[in-house]
DNA sequence: ATACTTTTTAGAATAATTCTAAATTGAGAA
DNA sequence: TTCTCAATTTAGAATTATTCTAAAAAGTAT
């Protein structure tokens, strides 16, 4: 829960990103060590929350570096606004439509079996899985 | 191929849809029996292809209406716009991500076991599987 | 044809996101 | 330190997808 700033320096650091004020406190908002799937709204709203000043295209910014840095997966479950996830274990999600939330589907239950061949030329990116509630 | 206008007007009917001119027409451009995943943007240059005069608005209208009715399956797969998928078999996608295009999965190869229990009071409203290429 | 309801439509409005270009920050050099 | 310059941040404009509004047109029933 406490989010060492040495630890934020690092990680970032791992992911070629450099640590400026408004990275660290996002990322200090973010990488606390439980599992997120937060819109960027949940971001400002955090922000906000512990008196993080910034803008909403620094928020957008941040967020999209993260994803192509690898420190976040982005995930599209509906139209509208994007979620992104602080989990970057292979796995799958539940989608609570009334309430428009992720929730990571726990442990490695799911299998999948019968792929078929791929269109030639082309690899798997992902494989992603959403169960609607 | 052809479209048969009897055809079009008794799957209106049986969806309790009112088959209006446009109805049918854009019900005639998607229901000729090939399985397409079309944005709202191919329905309109289909249309227009097709001399089909019509609006923007009744486009988003009717492709509304026929998901609602169960005519046409929803996809969101990326933020940005929405796919119709006219096949309504149990299926899943892939998605080739630098074309921005669907694909149907053939057979109905992948199974998917493990599925795990369902948060309390909670039924499945559908599972959907992507593999993004 | 008349009356009434539903549909269609152009354009305005909304929402999520990206872009622009100016101000600020921050890292290294002097 | 102060200077320099590139990278970052930001407010607001722009873009894109979609929905809303409210008036006109079409469809249905009498
Ligand atoms: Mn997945
Ligand atoms: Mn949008
Ligand atoms: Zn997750
Ligand atoms: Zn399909």
């Amino acid at each position: 829960m406490s989010v060492d700033s040495k630890q934020i320096n690092k990680l970032l650091g791992e992911h070629k990103i450099r640590p400026t004020k408004i990275r660290k406190a996002i990322a200090g908002l973010l990488f606390d060590g439980r599992d997120k799937h937060v819109s960027v709204d949940d971001v400002i709203a955090l922000a906000r929350a512990r008196d993080v000043k910034t803008s909403v295209a620094s928020v957008y910014n941040t967020l999209n570096q993260f994803a192509a840095a690898g420190l976040l997966r982005r995930i599209a479950v509906d139209g509208g606004r994007a979620f992104f996830d602080t989990n970057l274990s292979d796995h799958h999600h539940f989608y609570f439509e009334d309430e428009e939330r992720l929730e990571d589907i726990p442990g490695n239950a799911i299998e999948i079996s019968g792929l078929p061949k791929l269109p030639k030329g082309r690899q798997i990116k992902s494989v992603d899985v959403t169960i609607r509630l």
